[in-house]
DNA sequence: TGTACATCAGTGAACGCGCGTTCACTGATGTAC
DNA sequence: TGTACATCAGTGAACGCGCGTTCACTGATGTAC
């Protein structure tokens, strides 16, 4: 509303965060200049003192929604909890709560379909933050196999997108259900 | 191009072949009646003789891609090929060719992100062939339990999309192998 | 079989609409004296 | 501290464009006699 520099930058954080989460609940073509700056009570004009264009504030706005949807992963975790991390990563994630949060939730999950008939930049943006999960959840697993935390990932991936989908509750429920219990039980039989 | 009835038919049906690819290739908000008239040598207009509106339209090619790209998985299975089915339908998942064929493969991996924010309709009908694909692959399981069925979907979907959004080929290929690999170990493992 | 007529698949102009982007403008903010 | 001026965040009209949908039209197809 204001026109002083610290305005300014408040502005722009403002309309970035309602892009990332807009992002993640419609669609990355789905966010309209317009719309977006209605939102957050801005003049769809004033958009260009912000940002060069609607593609450079998606490639931004996607940027956005994997680091604050990577921040919940970690935000439940205290210090100390490093042998059970695995666990809490794949409960948090295979959770009736994160599939029905999908603005706030993953971006991976939310955006996956849609980013891989994107543009180069846009997958390279995504590919880093795989890989971190991937990275991330190695390091809790007792294998440490870069491979089983593919699996993980993949199946974690899967089953949040899957789960949001299906039309019946219930399914939704076992779906996760199976699919966590049997991540959790990989970890634990594997070393054997 | 011509007038008769069987002409019709058949322009209907190209239409829809052509809508179900582009589809998949570019996802469901992506497909304009213009751009897929054009595509199939027809003008704008003629199409709503064809379908009573673009939603219409959409979801008759969401059932259509889901049905093409489920013929695809047992189209390579020879009868007798019983004990072997799992191993073949993973396999063929789980390949560079089905990641590397977008517009031919699997329209839940193609589109799952899409429908998981679209309408009731358009999730029930992704949700039954989901359903399908579990049922099937449990089927084909030595353990016969449909949570395994549900690990094993959830995590070829996941796999399959993020090896499409991962930019490098490498690291796709490897994600892709990694899953493949652990999903077949499991069936052979877990009865024991 | 040949003719007259109704049907209807396909055409292309026209509609209202929302889109991304540009631009002349306004007035509050920040700066120089 | 007070005044004059430059800056620039935010406004809203305007642009050209592609969209979904409608509709009067055309001419080939199918039908009745």
């Amino acid at each position: 509303m204001g026109h002083s520099q610290a305005d300014k930058a408040q502005s722009r954080e403002r309309i970035l965060r309602k892009a990332a989460d807009a992002v993640r609940d419609t669609g990355l073509e789905s966010v309209s200049v317009g719309k977006l700056m209605r939102s957050v009570d801005l003049t769809h004009g004033g958009f260009y003192n912000h940002f060069t264009s609607r593609s450079d504030l998606l490639a931004q706005a996607l940027e956005r929604a994997l680091v604050e949807g990577g921040k919940l992963a970690t935000a439940s975790m205290k210090p100390g909890d490093g042998a059970r991390s695995y666990e809490i990563r794949v409960k948090g994630y295979l959770s009736r709560t994160h599939r029905d949060a999908r603005t706030e939730g993953c971006a991976i999950a939310a955006l996956a379909s849609d980013v891989a008939r994107a543009d180069a930049a846009s997958r390279a943006v995504m590919s880093a933050h795989i890989d971190e999960l991937v990275g991330q959840l190695m390091q809790s697993l007792t294998s440490r196999e870069e491979g089983d935390a593919m699996l993980a990932v993949s199946a974690m991936v899967g089953a949040v997108v899957l789960a949001r989908v299906q039309t019946d509750p219930k399914k939704s429920d076992v779906l996760l259900k199976s699919v966590r219990d049997r991540l959790l039980a990989l970890n634990r039989t594997e070393p054997a």
